[in-house]
RNA sequence: GGUGAGGUGCCUGAGAGGCCGAAAGGAGCAGUUUGCUAAACUGUCGUACGUGGAAACAUGUACCGAGGGUUCGAAUCCCUCCCUCACCGCCA
């Protein structure tokens, strides 16, 4: 969420920076500064208040200590008609801030000046595509929702008996790409200088709240109610939540980290031939890397996270184009993002396989994540994150795009990691 | 799951109703000095919010796991919850 301050000292640009998002905020703003006008008169009153009782007390001890209890009564008695007051006060102030925070929390993150405007995906601008021409396939190219029972890769079905729809079981070789493709970009991370973790794939409620998936949207997650804990939708959420309450030394940034885990989504309410296949899955798998930076360096942070992931699709010869989300297709809580989509030759269509955002301290905020320069005040640092990359799209790539009529071409970099070079009948 | 112990600042660790935002030591930072792979000394050394200030800073309040309560006054007493550790049980 946004800081008070930034609200406070500029008000107006706030709301216009909104307004690229599509975002009406001018009443929810105004909303704001009242409560928050009252707030801070209330503090100052009740602050006032508890320091003449804190002195009160204080002259008590002493008079006690002298023997003058009768004084010592007297005041006891001013003492206690001062706590009434300030209680009624402190009532008042806890109000006051549980209001603001909750109209606060209803504010996006105000997109970056580099943020086109719009309102659909159609909007979003096309900043580089990796071929010139979208590859096609012959006539009687399938999708991979066929190919993978034609070479027995992915049983569906079989997902539906253990579990439901949305969980797939890969098999032979379709479980060795798998298991490839996570070591594949693993190791890439690690060489791009990405510390691995592997974070719990269950987190509790504070981490949630940490990154901004409670309250809102707890429908998304699956909850395991009987120790209230939730099933993690993507690494971001145990990765960024490691920097909860942390004071980083700003020498320390930029911190990079990577993991991969299992991902959980219910997608409540989605439908129709985009779940398909591997196009939408209840769990699937995903390396993901995050960044902690300084704010002077978070942009250029990201075109480096950008050019990254560009460069794994590369070496993986997959065409895609990179796009930059307009304010409307944007996320709540980013600045800045990059959507990534690889081309999927049989489905003739792009499908969205990373997302690579800078939150600015949009989550810091939220998280209490602060680095402190030399011995100045602690400021919030910037966080960014990233696919590096979601399994199941580009799986449905690779097995669409690189068909044959004798069988499936495993691309290069990919053949040390699987073991063989083609997936044939 | 059972039993016991315990949660204090960056760390170790004292404090057991007022003199405590909190001893002492360590780490860190700044400086002085001796000098050479370091030592000694001095100072500094939590966070948030408010008020004043352009700022430096000053000042008020809150925070000793969390939330309630008792009291003129709570890190300290009481209640509830959370967590950690140890041992036993179970177990990949």
């Amino acid at each position: 969420m946004l800081t008070i301050h930034t609200i406070r000292e500029n008000k107006d640009l706030v709301i216009q920076r909104l307004a690229v998002k599509n975002f009406d905020g001018e009443e929810l703003i105004d909303q704001i500064l009242t409560i928050d006008g009252d707030r801070r008169t209330t503090q100052t009153e009740l602050d006032n208040l508890l320091a003449s009782q804190n002195s009160i007390a204080k002259q008590i001890g002493e008079l006690f200590k002298s023997g003058k209890q009768a004084e010592a009564n007297d005041l006891k008695n001013k003492s206690t008609a001062l706590k009434d007051e300030s209680k009624v006060l402190s009532d008042k102030l806890g109000d006051l801030e549980k209001q603001m925070n909750e109209l606060m929390v209803r504010i996006p993150n105000l997109p970056s000046t580099q943020v086109p405007a719009g309102r659909t995906p159609d909007d979003n601008e096309v900043v580089y595509q990796s071929v010139a021409t979208l590859p096609e396939l012959s006539a009687n190219a399938l999708p991979h929702w066929e190919l993978t029972t034609k070479y027995d890769l992915i049983d569906f079905e079989l997902g539906v008996k253990l579990t439901g729809a949305g969980f797939p079981v890969y098999k032979g070789k379709g479980a060795k790409l798998q298991r490839a493709l996570i070591n594949f970009f693993l190791d890439k991370a690690t060489a791009e200088g990405y510390g691995e973790v592997q974070p719990p794939i269950l987190v509790n409620e504070d981490s949630g709240f940490g990154t901004g998936q409670l309250p809102d949207k707890e429908g998304q997650m699956y909850h395991v109610g009987i120790d209230n804990l939730y099933l993690i939708p993507t690494a971001e959420v145990p990765v960024t939540n490691i920097f909860r309450d942390v004071i980083v030394k700003s020498e320390e940034l930029p911190i990079k980290l990577t993991a991969y885990t299992p991902c959980f989504r219910r997608e409540a309410g989605s439908y129709g031939k985009d779940v398909r296949g591997l196009n939408r899955l209840h769990q699937f798998d995903k390396v993901e890397i995050v960044q902690v930076a300084h704010p002077d360096h978070s942009y250029s942070i990201l075109e480096s996270m950008r050019n990254y992931v560009a460069s794994l699709l590369h070496e993986l010869e997959l065409p895609f184009r990179t796009l930059k989300l307009c304010g409307g297709d944007m996320s709540f809580a980013s600045a800045l993002t990059y959507d990534m989509e690889v081309y999927s030759a049989a489905q003739k269509r792009w499908l969205e396989v990373s997302s690579v955002s800078n939150f600015e301290s949009f989550q810091s905020n939220r998280l209490k994540l602060r680095y402190r320069e030399g011995n100045n005040k602690p400021a919030l640092a910037h966080t960014l994150n990233g696919s590096a990359l979601a399994l199941p799209r580009i799986v449905a790539a690779l097995l669409e795009n690189n068909q044959t009529e004798n069988g499936i071409n495993i691309p290069k970099a990919l053949v040390p990691y699987t073991g063989f070079n083609t997936i044939e009948n």
